[in-house]
DNA sequence: GCCGCAATGTGGCGAATTGTCGCAGGGCGG
DNA sequence: CCGCCCTGCGACAATTCGCCACATTGCGGC
């Protein structure tokens, strides 16, 4: 049951991403706007009075964490979706003490975000806990999608990000992503 | 200042690790009980009455929620720690959620620890963000660090746990922390 | 169009890393 | 004392990585 989540707010300072979702969005039966600093989005929910948000936690011009505050304040009854590059843990939480819906990490498809705005979080949960160690491959794989997903695909610039030769990024992106 | 925390309660499995904080702390000059699972932190989080507790989250007999739920409600004011393994986000969020205090991944050191619990967590925030994709080979050192903590040092197993050999992962932990 | 520029795909080669086997030594319980 | 498991280390082949080079492609400016 969708809930009754129609209208949602999309920021993030990638254009094409954003377009991508906000097309998503839409096709799923969603209105949509977008916005990419703090005076757009701040007019984007005027005019929108969206019942979600998703929010890229790195902007150039400002945070993300500002953000929340900020549509938290306007729109308390909203549920806000942070959404980042490398998730970092200190980051999430901070986020959803201030009242973040959930917390997504890069890269993000439609269905998840979705599913995370649609279902409440602690039903979500698995409640699978730590379980299973990643393989050391795993790590690996995962950290070298979420910075390529950051540097916009660019294989020599993450190559550089990651410290490794872009040589080598290239023949690790020909493998396959570990099983585990 | 060290506000008025001084009764602290220990909730872990190794019971090597348990009393390792616990001396530290005493060191401190704070008073801790330890605990393995239900029963034990529900008679110590009585005996003492803890203004803080560290809980691991992966318990062999329970989940560290499940505690954490029930110390919320026998010590709504306690502030609670949690810790674990490999920090996924989406505990960290539950965690938070329920009402833990802060969430750490182990190995956390007692400076860590009590930093955490000393300080409130929003001013804590460095608001350090996304900021520095690490590199490739700190992500991999952070990870097998945690993955070795969590089978104990053992290295025969967290080789296996890892999907690398022994021998390689003998040579892996030779070499320094990649300084990014 | 033409040029420079940055990014990509590909090949090759020496250096470094990894997988694998083996062996010796150190606890530990029977 | 004897297995059993973990550990440290040597050796060697297979693989991968770092690095250079070259061709190609897409893009913006002249």
């Amino acid at each position: 049951m969708n809930t009754e989540i129609e209208r949602i707010l999309l920021v993030d300072d990638d254009a094409v991403y954003r377009a991508r979702l906000a097309r998503a969005l839409h096709g799923r039966g969603h209105a949509a706007a977008e916005a990419w600093d703090m005076e757009s989005t701040a007019a984007a929910a005027d005019r929108l009075d969206p019942q979600a948000a998703v929010l890229d936690l790195k902007l150039p011009t400002c945070s993300g964490i500002d953000l929340l505050r900020m549509l938290k304040q306007s729109h308390p009854a909203a549920r806000i979706l942070m959404l980042t590059g490398y998730g970092s843990i200190a980051n999430a939480i901070e986020a959803v003490r201030i009242g973040a819906w959930d917390y997504l990490t890069k890269p993000a498809d439609v269905g998840q975000i979705l599913a995370a705005l649609t279902t409440p979080p602690d039903q979500r949960a698995d409640s699978g806990f730590d379980a299973t160690p990643p393989s050391l491959g795993r790590i690996e794989w995962e950290h070298i999608q979420r910075v390529m997903a950051d540097h916009g695909g660019n294989i020599s610039q993450a190559a550089e990000a990651l410290g490794i030769h872009r040589r080598t990024l290239q023949r690790k992106l020909q493998k396959f992503p570990p099983a585990n």
